[in-house]
DNA sequence: TCAGCGTTTTGAATCGTTTCATAGCGTAGG
DNA sequence: CCTACGCTATGAAACGATTCAAAACGCTGA
C-alpha cells in the first residue's frame, strides 16, 4: 500500500495540459464524450487517470446552475419512524439519479434553519421539511427563491406549499375510540408541545373522539407534555400519570418509542398491562409487536410518505399538491390483553 | 400571504448596486464587518434584506476552498445501530460548528462510491465510512486526495486510516462463552457475509471461543449467512436454520433487528425461546430489554463510537489514529429464562 | 489545386464569490 | 500649509468548471 502524501488537487487544467488538448475538450471528454474522437478520448482519460481527476462540484455548480440534490430534515433521526421516511425518499431520489442530503433538527428551529440555509447555500433542488415550528413563513420565503419545498408529515397550511402527510387526528380519534369501547373513561396522553403540529392535530382527533362519545374533555382526558419523544420521555410522562390522584386507565403516547419508555416505567411499578393501565402507541415501528406486551398501535405508511414526498419534489409541474394518507390502528395485547 | 413567483436569484453585486457600493464591501459585511464603518454596514445589510440575498454556496468554496461540512456513509440508516452512532457524529460535529451529510450505502459498495464522489466533488473536509467492502484502497486514494477519512466500527487495515472500532471478536467471543456455559454444544450464527469486516470478525471470535471451550468449530458453528441484516433477513435465516436435521439449541444473530426477526419466526413454529432455542442479539438497541423475551445481547458504545470518530476527523493532526472499544454482555432472558 | 462541407478542437467569456494591493479621505502633528 | 498615517472602500484577479462561436482540420468532388 503506497501512501502518498496528499498534494493539491488535479484541476480540468492539468488534465487539459497532460493531454495535450484545450480545456474545453476535456470537459466534452466529461459531458458529451460523442463529440470528442476516439483517440482524443483515450488520451484524455488516460490522463484523468494519472492525476486522480475529479471534478469540482463547486466549479461545476456555479457555472452549470444545478444539482440533481435534494434535501431532507427530520425531527430526530434516532426515530424509526423518521428513518423509514427517509428510506422511502432516498428509494424515489435514488430512481431519478438524485441523492439525498440527510440532516435531523431536533425539533430546534435554529437548527431547522441552519440546515436550510446549508442546502440552499449548495444548491439544492429542493427540500422536504418536517417542520419544527407552526410558522412556515421561511419555507414559503425559500420557495419564493425558487427551491421546491415539500412538508413532510403535515398538511400544508398554506396553500401553495406542497405537502404529504397522515391524517393525525383520524389516527388518534380511532385509538381513542378504541379506548372508549373497551370501557376507559380516563384516559392520559403523552404528547410533544401542540407547536408541533402531529401533536396538535392528535390531541384534536383524540378530544373529538371523546366528546363524541358522549364524555367531557376535561373529565377524561389528561394531557401529559413530555419534551423529549422518546423512551425517555415517555418514561418521565409514565411517571407524572402514576402519581396522579385520580388516575387515568390508559395511556395513549405520541409514538412508540415514548410508549416504550412507558410500559418498561409501568413494569417497574408493577402496574399491570392492560389491566392496570392499557398503553397505545403510534407509528407501529418494527418491534411493535414483539414486546413483552404487543403493543397496540396507529400504524402509518411511512415508506409511501417519503417515497411520494420525493415524489413531489421531483415532479416538473410546478402547482403545490397535497396528499394525506389514512392511518390504521392495530390492536395488540396492550389494551386487549389479560395482563 | 404573498406568493410571490420564483425569481433569479439576487448575487452580491446586485446587493452592492443596491446599496451603492462596491461588492468588495459587500464580501467584508459578511465575512469581516468589523471593518466596514456602521453606516456603510447599515446599508448594506438593508440591501440585503430587501433582495433576500443568500450567498452562494459554490462559488464562496470554489474561492475559498473549503468548507465546514463532513459527510458520513452508514450500511443502513433504519438500523438503530447506525442512527446512535450518525447521532453521536452529528453531536461532536455540532461542537464545531461543523454540520453532517449523512448518507446510507445499502452494503452497495457502487452507492458507497457514488456518495463518496459527492462528497469530495462538494469539498468536504473529510468523510466517516463504514466501509461496504473489504477493500479500503479507494478510501485510501481519497486521504491521498486531501480528504480526511475515519473508517467506522472496524479498525484499519491499512496503516494510514484512522479508525475507531469496537472489538468484534471480543463480543462475538463473549457471548459464545455465555451459551458454552450453559451447555450449548450446536450454535447456530446468523451473519452477513464476510465481506463486511464486522460479520468476519465476529464469525473469527465465535469459532475461537469454541475452540478454547475445546469444541470442534466444524461440528458446534453452523453458520448461516443472511443477505439482509434486519427482521426479515433474521426471518429467512431461522426458518433455515429451523429446517436443519441436527438442530442447534442456540441462535447468534449479527445485530438485534435480525435477532427480531429470529424470535417473532419461532415464536410462529412454536418453539420455547430459550428451552427450545436460546437466542443472543448484538447492539443492545433500545427495545432488546422490552420485548416478550428480553434478549440477550452484546452492547457497543455506539454514541461515543459516532462521537470519538468526528473528534478523529476533526483533530488538526495529521497523523492516523486507531481507537477500539470494549463491547459488553448484556445477559437477558433469551438466555436464561425459563421460556 | 481548390472550394465546400462536416467534424473536431480551441479559447475566451462566464458563473458569484473572496482576497488583496491600492486609492481616497480625513485628521493630527510639524 | 504640508506630510504622514489610519481607516474605509474599491476593483481587478482568481477559483475551476461549462458553453459556444469560431477556427482548424480532413475529405470529397470538380
Amino acid at each position: 500500500m503506497t501512501t502518498t502524501a496528499p498534494r493539491r488537487r488535479a484541476s480540468i487544467s492539468d488534465v487539459a495540459r497532460l493531454a495535450t488538448v484545450s480545456v474545453g475538450t476535456v470537459s466534452n471528454v466529461l459531458n458529451r464524450p460523442d463529440r470528442v474522437s476516439p483517440a482524443t478520448r483515450e488520451r484524455v482519460l488516460a490522463a484523468i487517470g494519472e492525476l486522480d481527476f475529479v471534478p469540482n462540484g463547486s466549479a461545476r455548480q456555479l457555472r452549470a446552475g444545478t444539482i440533481t440534490t435534494a434535501g431532507a430534515i427530520v425531527l430526530d433521526i434516532a426515530n424509526p419512524f423518521f428513518t423509514d421516511v427517509a428510506r422511502g425518499i432516498e428509494d424515489r431520489l435514488d430512481e431519478a439519479g438524485y441523492t439525498l442530503m440527510l440532516a435531523s433538527s431536533d425539533e430546534n428551529p435554529e437548527r431547522e434553519a441552519r440546515y436550510l440555509r446549508l442546502f440552499e447555500e449548495h444548491g439544492v433542488q429542493g427540500v422536504m421539511v418536517v417542520p419544527s415550528g407552526p410558522d412556515v413563513q421561511h419555507l414559503e420565503a425559500l420557495r419564493s427563491r425558487g427551491l421546491r419545498v415539500v412538508l413532510l408529515d403535515r398538511p400544508s397550511p398554506v396553500e401553495t406549499l406542497s405537502s404529504v402527510a397522515v391524517d393525525d387526528r383520524a389516527g388518534a380519534a380511532a385509538a381513542a375510540r378504541h379506548l372508549v369501547d373497551l370501557g376507559h373513561e380516563r384516559i392520559a396522553f403523552l404528547n410533544g408541545p401542540h407547536t408541533i403540529r402531529q401533536c396538535a392535530d392528535r390531541a384534536e382527533g383524540l378530544r373529538a373522539a371523546l366528546v363524541d362519545a358522549g364524555l367531557d374533555p376535561g373529565e377524561a382526558l389528561v394531557e401529559v407534555t413530555i419534551t423529549a419523544l422518546n423512551a425517555d420521555g415517555g418514561q418521565a410522562g409514565t411517571e407524572q400519570v402514576l402519581a396522579l390522584d385520580d388516575r387515568p386507565t390508559a395511556t395513549m403516547c405520541v409514538n412508540d418509542l415514548a410508549a416504550l419508555g412507558a410500559l418498561r416505567t409501568l413494569r417497574a411499578a408493577g402496574v399491570p398491562v392492560p389491566s392496570g393501565m392499557a398503553v397505545v402507541g403510534y407509528d407501529d415501528v418494527a418491534f411493535a409487536g414483539e414486546l413483552a406486551t404487543p403493543l397496540t398501535s396507529v400504524r402509518q405508511p411511512t415508506h409511501q410518505l417519503g417515497y411520494r414526498a420525493a415524489d413531489l419534489l421531483l415532479d416538473p409541474d410546478d402547482s403545490a399538491a397535497h396528499v394525506t394518507f389514512q392511518p390504521e390502528l392495530v390492536v395488540r395485547e396492550s389494551t386487549t390483553g389479560t395482563g
